[in-house]
DNA sequence: CTGTATCCTTAGGGATACTG
DNA sequence: CAGTATCCCTAAGGATACAG
């Protein structure tokens, strides 16, 4: 895909997550789809942060346009949504982004249960996460 | 500091993160901050993407809000800015995005030179770019 | 229920002038 | 040069009605 119809602003790494994660919404679908076994509208719609629906749809657009998603279903119908291996691929991103909210607001935002067991052994609950977004498994990130 | 005055839609983890990073200019901030050796407005202005001096403004003051930055030098007199002990915990986070992009956006995002010795040996490039935000070194992080 | 479309308000942000 | 302030416009996004 690369860079789609970007603004492009610059060629740097940082910049280029921005291009498609800058905003307050995109990421949040990430991780319904990485965490929370939605993959479906109506799931990403019960999220507490109360997406509306023409940001969703659109959103779920661009995402997949980036090839960080796919969709899959008759034309017409439910579709299921899933995230391609680009953007599973962003499992230890999320990760760390989780671990560095646990740890500097502890107060509102409880550690997650995985937390420990992520800090002392990563790459097994990377493998755990996984295999759960193939199979089935427990929710990993309680809010 | 904790959620200071934000909306906090939410209490996940990634929420958290959206809350002060969810937008295309305050990661670049930190970016600059982290691997490019500026610390003063001036500095922050060059960048290639070009933020604009209002922005820059509200964006330094919503980091140093949250705890991420902090400012130093004689009151109206020219600031440096660092990044604090919770700005520079996001180390991980900027590597690991780092690491994404270069994985899929080689064509126009060229991986920066430690990204072999990052994916090989992560912990002592963590501990080389840390060592540098006390001290001097090489710019890690070329466009 | 899965989306799409529309309306309308606010916030983000570009350009630029200005002050110490 | 460091930082503020203003003007103005566009894009983000909330609410909600609508269609398959």
């Amino acid at each position: 895909m690369t860079r789609t119809s970007d603004a492009c602003r610059s060629h740097c790494p940082i910049n280029f997550v921005l291009e498609t994660f800058g905003d307050r919404w995109t990421l949040l679908i990430v991780r319904d789809l990485m965490f929370k076994q939605k993959q479906t509208y109506g799931g990403f719609l019960e999220s507490d942060e109360r997406i509306s629906t023409n940001i969703l749809a659109e959103r779920l657009k661009r995402l997949e346009a980036h090839g960080i998603i796919e969709r899959h279903g008759p034309k017409g119908q439910r579709q299921v949504y899933a995230l391609t291996a680009k953007g599973r691929d962003l499992l230890p991103v999320m990760l760390e982004i989780t671990a560095w909210s646990a740890r500097h607001d502890a107060e509102t935002n409880t550690p997650p249960d995985f937390l420990p067991a992520y800090e002392a052994n990563p790459d097994g609950v990377k493998a755990a996460v996984l295999a759960q977004l193939n199979g089935d498994g427990v929710d990993p990130v309680p809010d």
